[in-house]
RNA sequence: GCCGAAGUGGCGGAACUGGCAGACGCGCGCGACUCAAAAUCGCGAGGGCUUAGCGCCCGUGUGGGUUCGACUCCCACCUUCGGCACCA
């Protein structure tokens, strides 16, 4: 018998595998088809732990799928475009380009150690012209179908750096550049966005999708829905003044309205008196930045803009203001304000001494009086105040309140107002002033405007010789001649879009580039997506949900739309992993030195007990610090696993018992593994093999060894293995004289007959505690339990002779003595 | 502030539908092997009391409740972590 030298037998098996295409994934119409899909990785450079983390239980549980009987397809790529490539370009010189492929090499190296089932041939990059062409193509079906649009946006500038800033790039509370710390700058810039919005409905629904409830809640909290109604005001000008209000049951104890700095009708309604003030608070308002706003407990300021509105319900004379609470960028950039009913309006009237007139009743309670209250009341209650609703009960919000729809209705006829549905959702600002990206296909004319690039002509290259310096415009524009072109339309000189597009609109189809990287016609070949999607089990970080999650949701949905893609969703089912903490308990970080590198792991104890570790030491879905004393202890186990395996058998005598013990023990521990397979619960898999090889340890010391359970143990504790430990169940499956591959067996199915237990022990409690324990046998019925019970002699010591108030029989597991 | 998740030995965690709490592993202790150590193997262990015989009491963040029986269900609270944050 040999050692077990992981670093000897690996390699040596993962060149097999792949020389033999073991892991190829066709399209196979005879079988059921799973597509694995795990998120696809930015080379970085380096595999980190937390990709181990992530992949090698996906890894594990495609494994055990395609034993299962499925058709599987586990596919690998790279997400290579993005700042990290162009930051560090900046910093040393190297070419993005460069890099991310040089990147791309040894990545693909780290990944091959792993021993995972993926399919080389379906790899895509979504750096490669051949990726971005259709990345392109995408944008321009869009385009074309009124899903991408042009306006004003306020960007992220620093203005040490000299360039714009992606959201990820600005950091921390002072929201500073994540180069040089400095404070970053708004700007306003034209920029391409994608209406997501018009899919917000469509977002809130999940039937049908098996994800964690966590990622629903926080997508719907991020949607943010709400019911009510638009309500139009009138100015004295004539000019009308749509608000979005969630409770227009508060209509007739609207007081003053607000409007934000930047709304279009601020100017017009501007009195000569109050101009500068105006002026000036405009200005304070664009200069100050998010965080400023953001702080909620922040005292409210405004200006009065010498205007006034009619409110539609009572026609009263009410003053317009401008403050910065109110935003822009939500529901129609102004509101009416119900200073008795909203905290935000309460704390403004009081400051500047506006009016407060209570419209909702709380029901047993004195009558509210809009000049003493000290807190807005946002309960229900009872319309006062309110005219031709006066009584009307009200709950608060929603539109299947009875109230809140006669007040609805009510406004409907009379042409004020109208039910409406607001959503936190903005459209997607896909526009990058960046280099390192997939140029924006489109095309400038004087005479003829935005027209995108005809899709004969995709893809549109990125150039190499660009300078990607920053100088605060886009690199692209630099280019001596890049961007000049010719009007697709009318064939003048015209000029290329740019700005490049954001990552994760390349992320947002991957997983359909996967289906055919090879092919031509299309960004996918149609046979492939008919048999392959959607996507079945999908696992990643939680950190997505609400960024690639929804946009690989809102792209599926659109392009369902435009008869590109077919179903409801991309993705049938999601499971989120937790993150590896360094063994010190914090996140890892090279300046806290507890960075855990996975090629010296391998280099150690081999990649079999890194995966093995990874799922064993906590729950997936939560994570844990590492341990480095703890890896020891499954390096041991498999070292175990080594040596009861292919030790040559004793010849001795066993027992029948043994035998039968150990078929029992082999037969349990399939049920349960199988079980937790299905629900990804890696750990106690792990766990379960560990206790089975101590039974067939001790199965083997009795002489088990040679007989035929123990040939039906061996063979099914290594197809138990296998997808846990690819390389070492392999090893062992051919030097135990099995014919390869174990990776091509199916999974083993459960003799319950086996796994049956003949004599059970019952625990047996007195008033719920725990005394003594009974053995009776398995196919015992109540009754012989219950005589059981009573006859012990710990229950007879309590019930002193006396018959017992109740007998409680659980099932076969438990029995408890009321006395 | 709002929304969500999680609190179990020294540590990571296990416990299926309300039925023996602490599986498995780490670490720890004792023992075997060894000149010795490492490796390996075996045994022990939640805390406390104990007349040392078994036994008894306490114990899953805290306090209540439902139940014959609660880590598990309900109510209130505490702590930690994550998300959102003037969203009208």
């Amino acid at each position: 018998m040999s050692d077990y030298i992981p670093q000897e037998i690996e390699p040596k098996w993962q060149q097999k595998w792949e020389a033999d295409g073991l892991y190829h994934a066709d399209i196979d119409p005879s079988r059921p088809k799973h597509y694995a899909l795990t998120m696809l990785p930015y080379p970085s450079g380096d595999l980190h732990i937390g990709h181990w983390y992530a992949m090698t239980p996906s890894d594990a549980r495609a494994r055990f799928m395609r034993m299962k009987g499925y058709n599987v397809m586990f596919p690998i790529g790279f997400d290579a475009f993005g700042l990290p490539a162009e930051n560090a370009a900046i910093k040393d010189g190297i070419h993005p380009k460069i890099r991310t492929y040089q990147n791309i090499e040894r990545m693909r190296k780290q990944l091959r150690s792993m021993g995972a089932m993926w399919d080389w041939r379906r790899e895509a990059i979504s750096s490669d012209p051949e990726y971005y062409k259709w990345t392109q193509w995408f944008f321009i079906q869009l385009f074309k179908h009124g899903l991408a649009y042009r306006k004003l946006a306020p960007v992220d500038f620093c203005p040490k750096c000299n360039t714009t800033l992606a959201r990820e790039q600005v950091w921390g509370e002072d929201r500073h550049c994540e180069r040089c710390g400095t404070p970053v700058i708004k700007r306003e810039l034209e920029q391409w966005f994608f209406k997501t919005t018009a899919y917000a409905e469509d977002l809130l629904n999940y039937e049908g999708m098996d994800w964690p409830e966590r990622v629903r809640v926080l997508q719907t909290n991020w949607i943010g829905r709400s019911e009510g109604a638009e309500v139009t005001f009138i100015t004295e000008a004539g000019d009308p003044i749509v608000v979005f209000t969630t409770r227009p049951d508060t209509l007739w104890g609207a007081t003053f309205m607000v409007l934000a700095p930047e709304h279009p009708l601020v100017d017009k309604l501007t009195t000569p008196e109050q101009r500068a003030e105006v002026e000036a608070y405009k200005l304070q308002a664009a200069r100050q930045s998010d965080i400023d706003r953001e702080a909620a407990d922040k005292e409210k300021t405004g200006v009065f803009t010498g205007g006034y509105a009619i409110n539609p319900v009572n026609d009263e004379r009410i003053p317009v203001w401008i403050a910065d609470y109110v935003l822009m960028t939500y529901g129609t950039g102004a509101i009416m304000a119900v200073p008795a009913h909203d905290e935000r309006d309460f704390a403004f009237a009081r400051k500047y001494g506006l009016k407060v007139v209570p419209v909702i009743q709380p029901e047993g309670e004195p009558l509210l009086n809009g000049d003493t209250m000290e807190a807005a009341y946002v309960g229900p209650g009872r319309m006062i105040n309110s005219g031709p609703m006066d009584g009307t009960y009200v709950s608060g919000k929603g539109h299947n309140d009875p109230g809140m729809q006669k007040v609805i209705a009510w406004l409907e006829e009379r042409g004020l107002g109208k039910k409406a549905v607001s959503y936190k959702l903005r459209d997607w600002l896909i526009s990058r002033q960046r280099y390192w990206g997939a140029p924006i296909p489109m095309i400038f004319c004087r005479t003829c405007g935005w027209n995108p690039v005809p899709e004969a002509d995709l893809p549109v290259l990125l150039p190499e010789d660009v300078e990607w310096r920053p100088t605060g415009e886009s690199p692209l524009k630099l280019h001596p001649t890049w961007k000049n072109t010719t009007c697709p339309v009318c064939g003048g000189p015209a000029e290329r879009e740019t700005d490049t597009m954001d990552t994760f609109m390349c992320s947002s189809w991957y997983h359909l580039r996967y289906l055919s990287p090879w092919y031509h016609q299309g960004p996918f070949d149609p046979k492939e997506y008919d048999y392959w999607m959607p996507v079945d089990t999908y696992t990643g970080g939680i950190e997505h949900a609400t960024m690639h999650l929804i946009y690989t949701r809102f792209f599926h949905k659109a392009c369902r739309d435009m008869g590109i893609t077919k179903g409801r969703e991309p993705m049938i089912q999601l499971r989120n992993q937790g993150m590896v903490l360094g063994e010190d308990g914090e996140k890892m970080s090279k300046s806290r030195g507890n960075v855990v590198a996975p090629d010296d792991l391998v280099a150690k104890y081999g990649a079999d007990t890194v995966r093995a570790y990874l799922m064993f030491f906590a729950r997936w879905e939560l994570g844990a610090p590492w341990s480095y004393t703890g890896i020891e202890g499954v390096a041991r186990w498999l070292r175990r696993v080594w040596t009861i395996i292919s030790e040559p058998a004793k010849p001795a005598i066993c027992s029948d018992e043994t035998k039968r013990i150990l078929r029992r023990r082999v037969h349990q521990t399939l049920r349960r593994v199988t079980r937790d397979f299905e629900q990804f619960e890696f750990n106690t898999i792990v766990s379960s093999l560990m206790e089975l090889l101590n039974e067939m340890s001790k199965a083997k010391e009795a002489g088990a060894s040679g007989t035929p359970e123990w040939n039906e143990a061996v063979d099914i504790y290594l197809r138990m293995l296998a997808p846990v430990c690819p390389h070492i169940a392999e090893e062992l499956w051919e030097r135990t004289g099995r014919t390869y591959s174990v990776h091509t067996q199916s999974w083993p199915s459960v003799d319950e007959e086996a796994a049956r237990e003949e004599q059970i022990v019952i625990p047996i409690q007195v008033n719920g505690k725990l005394r003594d324990r009974i053995v009776v046998s398995a196919d015992a019925t109540e009754e012989e339990i219950r005589a059981a019970a009573l006859a012990s002699e710990v229950v007879q010591k309590f019930t002193q002779g006396q018959p017992p108030k109740k007998v409680i029989i659980a099932q076969k597991k438990l029995v408890n003595v009321v006395v």
